[in-house]
RNA sequence: GAUCCGUUAGCUCAGCAGGUAGAGCAUCUGCCUUUUAAGCAGAGGGUCCGGAGUUCGAGCCUCCGACGGAUCACCA
């Protein structure tokens, strides 16, 4: 392993410490008393507090002035200032724990627990003055350094590729960071205080789904051994929930990991966390006003008022929240209306609006699509968009006063959709006929159609009582409400490229795949940078430029011929 | 997948008509007993993302590739 000086300065001083007989990485547990946040909020009020403490945490900046240093350490609930004085650490002659030890061997990054008692320096921070420390662990890499002054960050560690691959590093020097998962929990916590208050039963439900039902998307595929076949991992945990409410659960929800194959930006992870709640003898209407009671409830929790500002908008989440149904919608931003039109009408709507279209759209997608063009970003301030139509929303039940329509709606806010929720289909004849509708668009193309769950079907079959379902995207939600730009900031670890070391690639690349020595060493420069590359040229086409390469370049060397190519190409 | 932009010291970044690399912080050495982006004096540290080409000479120009970002496309 190559090691920076740095890290060479370390590790000496990590034997040093042994030799001095300092154990960097001690086995028994450090008693603290009292965190960073504690002693800056309360010492201030009573100066005769904290003046027997133990501390510990992470050494983040170092002061040192002789004979005397200022250090912060950093713990769970932030920064406190220590002040060494050699004397008061090393009282007899021997002073080896501050010149050697402090001063030389320890590090910004390394862990140390501390004892003393708080003060407040002639510049007014309040400081604990060590006593007595202990090496609790020795940091072996260098951490980013960010200074601060005045609010003012310096050299901010701000590399969205650095941070996510190592969010370890992101979370120890930038607070705000830190901060978004600690909140993020307050959310998660705060809708589950919700719902369990309401008295619903909070579950689990398969992940490994041998049918990936309950939402339209494209399921990541897995292989079980011993049953030999395949599993999938779930994209929605919904006919599950169902089942549920067949077997007599009132309500139950499910904070659920889905996944799904599709593409990846700041919206999108492969993995991500949906809630979903299920509840019996509901309608859609009475979950419009529960998810916006629930919704306004988690804002004030975490910041005390409904109004927060979301990038440039201030949004307010003070319920009851605007309602409009989808056709409605797509009205008043394009100026047509789509009620009772056929599949073709509707396409050359979507043509008019200069929306893409394509054969494997069926009239749901279409609509959608014109929805998601012309009207899904104007919603700001939380809307509720109600009354989808019926082939695209399959497990849903059929508008009580319109056949085509279901009654579906999603909340809207910032533009994106946050939540969705039916009134459940709870008819098992018209449910297997909608499957069947699914079946006809998966052949016609649409790769994300539903797939039929008989069993699901089997469970409708014994009856399950009128319910209302509802699904909210809580990686959204946060996304939202701690006001970050992408999912990526709200998910400790989120799905990224592996990281992989280039490792340069030279002539005995080439030559492993049976390229001959004296070829070799031009088939770079000729224009094949890699094996691959080679591999996915045909042997004509390589033929002519390397022949070519050797003409323009004089190269003494024989002409390569066809077979000997072909060879190449065939080496595996 | 497309387009644009980027990749230089541990971190944040500079660099020029193409002439063998700089700053601040961090690190190391020395001084300094209440400092705070501590200070002062000195030192070390780089395959300038990889490869090829043009050139007497490339961090800089050209081509190929890797990785990343932004925008768009795809996407409940």
């Amino acid at each position: 392993m190559q090691l920076s000086e740095q890290e060479i300065v370390r590790r000496e001083a990590l034997k040093e410490l042994r030799k001095l007989g300092i154990n960097p990485y001690p086995p028994e547990m450090f008693e603290v008393s009292a965190y960073a946040k504690e002693v800056l909020e309360q010492f201030p009020g009573d100066n005769t507090l904290f003046q027997e403490v133990s501390m510990a945490g992470r050494i983040m900046n170092r002061r040192v002035m002789g004979a005397a240093s200022f250090a912060e350490i950093m713990d769970d609930t932030g920064r406190i200032q220590l002040y060494f004085k050699r004397d008061d650490i090393c009282p007899g002659e021997d002073k080896t724990m501050y010149n050697t030890v402090f001063k030389r061997l320890l590090d910004i990054g390394d862990f140390i627990g501390i004892k003393g008692f708080a003060f407040i320096t002639k510049m007014g921070e309040i400081t604990i003055h060590v006593t007595q420390y202990k090496v609790l662990a020795k940091s072996l890499r260098p951490l980013p350094i960010v200074k601060e002054k005045d609010g003012k960050v310096y050299d901010a560690f701000t590399d969205p590729d650095q941070r996510y691959r190592q969010r370890y590093v992101d979370l120890i020097v930038n607070d705000h960071v830190k901060k978004t998962f600690v909140q993020r929990a307050q959310i998660i916590q705060s809708m589950r205080n919700f719902l369990s208050a309401k008295g619903y039963l909070e579950v689990e439900t398969p992940i490994l789904q041998p049918i990936p039902g309950g939402a339209a998307a494209r399921p990541f595929i897995t292989h079980h051994n011993a049953l030999n076949m395949p599993l999938y991992l779930r994209i929605a945990n919904e006919l599950y929930l169902k089942r549920l409410i067949v077997g007599g659960y009132e309500g139950v929800f499910e904070f659920a990991k889905d996944f799904r194959n599709e593409g990846m930006d700041r919206f999108h992870n492969p993995e991500f966390t949906q809630m979903e709640m299920y509840v019996a003898y509901k309608d859609y209407f009475w979950m419009m006003e529960t998810t916006e009671q629930m919704i306004e409830k988690i804002v004030i929790d975490l910041y005390g008022t409904t109004k927060i500002k979301v990038g440039e908008n201030e949004i307010d989440f003070k319920a009851p929240f605007k309602r409009q149904t989808i056709l409605g919608a797509i009205e008043e931003f394009t100026g047509f209306n789509l009620t009772h039109k056929s599949e073709e009408e509707i396409r050359a709507v979507a043509k008019k609006l200069n929306i893409e279209t394509d054969p494997s759209m069926g009239k749901g997608k279409l609509i959608d699509e014109i929805f998601g063009e012309k009207c899904e970003g104007n919603y700001i301030q939380p809307t509720f968009i109600m009354d989808y139509p019926v082939e695209m929303s399959p497990l849903c039940k059929r508008h009580r006063k319109n056949e085509e329509l279901t009654e579906r709606f999603e909340l809207m806010v910032n533009g994106k959709e946050l939540a969705n929720a039916y009134t459940e289909l709870n008819d098992p004849i018209d449910q297997r006929a909608r499957f069947k509708e699914q079946l006809q668009l998966l052949e016609k193309g649409d790769d994300e159609a539903m797939f039929i769950d008989y069993d699901f079907l089997r469970a409708i079959e014994y009856g399950m009582p009128p319910t209302s379902g509802m699904g909210i995207g809580i990686d959204r939600l946060v996304m939202l409400l701690t006001n970050q730009p992408s999912i990526q900031e709200v998910l400790f670890f989120p799905q990224m490229k592996p990281e992989q070391k280039a490792k340069p690639i030279t002539a005995d690349d080439f030559i492993k795949i049976g390229v001959s020595k004296i070829w070799a060493e031009h088939i770079m420069a000729a224009g094949f940078a890699s094996p691959d590359s080679l591999k996915e040229s045909k042997a004509t086409a390589i033929q002519q430029k390397l022949n070519g390469y050797r003409k323009k370049n004089k190269l003494n060397i024989p002409a390569i011929q066809i077979d000997e190519i072909i060879k190449w190409l065939e080496e595996d």
